[in-house]
DNA sequence: AATGAATGAGCCTTCATTCAT
DNA sequence: GATGAATGAAGGCTCATTCAT
């Protein structure tokens, strides 16, 4: 065996790579198994299609440990959404490749078969969890509707910068996506959404007449 | 020939609803002569091949004109802003096969060498125009830096309903995307915005200590 | 064009060709396109896949033509079903690659999708053709079912010699399959057969006690 | 091991199964293996080859007591006959997955390199064994030539519902193969082909004129 | 006595593109 | 101004077989 590990797992880091640079559509396996110095019917042998070597590879353990070292976290919520965005956020842009957010993103605006288990095992506890920790703040007198819609503006904000990342870096190329500038853009972000979701939680205890 | 266009412009139409529906990469040069109801090769006689024929089905005339508009109303700066959030949002979520913005959304995720003009061309631009607008709210004092964090999170959270669309679908599929929900959407967006905008320039100003 | 033939033509006579020495399995479209002198993609531009490569392939004019000038000969029913095993035969052993009945007789034991065309436009008429002609010998008397056994004794003696064509080059290596051997096994046919048919049918009027 | 029998001997029966049902190329050592709940090495590693297992899978013992029985048989040449004809025809069309015929049967059109030890051990015996059950019937005086097609005529009226199974099933969907339509089918050809065999051998020593 | 892992060859199909007319 | 025909390259997948253990 020349490979260090072996390669079923050769192939899983290959194609975390290659799905996250290409998205599923663009992604070859002959790519995947040339990257993972393996045969290309190792894919078929391992995980019998290019479906199901997506969906092994798709990893949520790091965005559930996020949550649950968020659970563990002491602070007030206000507090606790900023460690939350943060540490999103730098999960979100770490540029290593075959990082499971990019795999994620990218599934997003293409979705294949592999969408519904991400939605059902990643991205809707995420939701949840974020509206708790929202409902926390607010109190129960905010409608679930604008509730929710406060949580998308945080995601959305979020998430911009991993979808337009490429446009971002024609636009503003001096910018680079290092741990201070991430930090810096998770603290704006948090400050941005805290001041709307106040404002929010005011409107709908005393409407603005 | 039985059709009243030509070839031509039925190409472009059908290129963007191709490309709007399946992505650059996604869509075909078969499906797209096929809804032309054109010869095979005639993408390659009109536009010479498939980038080509992107980037001439591009077509920013609409963003544009939006803009324009928003230069031409009347009212206070957070008046057009949210005239300008609900108008985008219109655009954006318009599910119009072949609307405008669902292609270039697609180009975000999924650059191609069309990126490099839609940004010079349509999103930096927009970018700047809505730098401007906020900053007639804000005045002098605040930081281009911060500014434009601002301008992303505005448009952070309105793209993440059209890249994130396939997903709200499985998460809220109670959710429909008719007028009056958008316009609400797009309320709810700039009531939010305009909270974290505030904030952010009155934090300029007093440092919260 | 460096071909006589256009392209389209010399795809079916050498998926003829091909289909009738390895069957629909075993025949690749790689093979097809080599002996055609065609690209590999000609296939699919041409007939879309093998699938409908092979329903074009077919073809049941021979079969259709055998039938007919067997109606317009003129002779008793007995001579018109010598003049149609003879013609039958001829046609089932004529060993030049691609004939018509090789193919389908390859289809009887594998089947593929075309098989239900083929029953419907050639062995279906076929069967009842057979089986009208014998009703004129036997008369109205002879139920249905022992007639169709008729039918089926004849096919099956017939077919036997396409269908174990290589068992009986090995059996019996020193038989040719010229003419006159073909017209010789085709008189045997039709003397057993006519013999069977008048015991079937005298049987049927006073039943052996 | 959970099983019983031995793993060898589990995919000869799988081997048997899957033969008949889909001829040898259609027949992949996966499925077998899959059948035989072994390992998918088991093939090459008990037998070497696809080919080798094809040629242990082969069974002739049924074939030869069928004959043994025969000749055991007290009774006319025609008797026994009609008990060959029903016998054979019963183990032609049983139905049972992995019957020996059908895997014979599919060999016939489709030759592989075990067609030649089939015919050795198989086939020639039974033509022979038919040809000398036929030659008690008609005497010394018919000639070797009009003899054999006799008995090919048989077979070919036996084989053909094998070979033909799934036209037939297309053709006359209403006839069942159980064990009293079968007997049927038998007795007719029995009757078919003694009337037939009785007119050659007579013909032959009073020439029609 | 047997097996999990791996592989090379080959299959059908799809695609954007080109070319001759 | 346009098109039917053709093509080279590549893609996902399947198969019988082999090898190290």
């Amino acid at each position: 065996m020349p490979e260090a590990k072996h390669t079923r797992a050769r192939l899983l880091t290959a194609a975390r790579e290659v799905f996250s640079q290409h998205g599923f559509q663009g992604a070859t396996v002959r790519e995947i198994c040339r990257r993972a110095e393996a045969n290309l019917a190792a894919v078929n042998y391992h995980f019998g299609n290019k479906h199901a070597l997506l969906a092994e590879a798709l990893n949520f353990t790091a965005l559930k440990a996020l949550q649950t070292a968020n659970l563990n976290a002491v602070g007030s919520p206000e507090f606790r959404l900023r460690l939350f965005i943060r540490d999103f956020m730098l999960m979100l842009l770490d540029e290593t490749n075959g990082s499971p957010c990019q795999i994620m993103a990218r599934e997003l605006a293409d979705p294949t078969p592999a969408l519904n288990m991400i939605v059902k095992e990643a991205i809707a506890p995420l939701h949840e969890f974020l509206g708790k920790l929202l409902r926390e703040m607010v109190g129960v007198h905010l409608e679930e509707t604008r509730l929710r819609r406060c949580v998308l503006s945080i995601f959305g904000q979020c998430l911009f910068y991993r979808h337009s990342h490429p446009v971002l870096q024609i636009l503003h190329p001096e910018l680079s996506a290092d741990h201070q500038e991430i930090v810096a853009l998770a603290g704006h972000i948090a400050n941005f959404s805290l001041a709307g979701i106040g404002y929010i939680a005011r409107q709908q205890c005393q409407p603005p007449f």
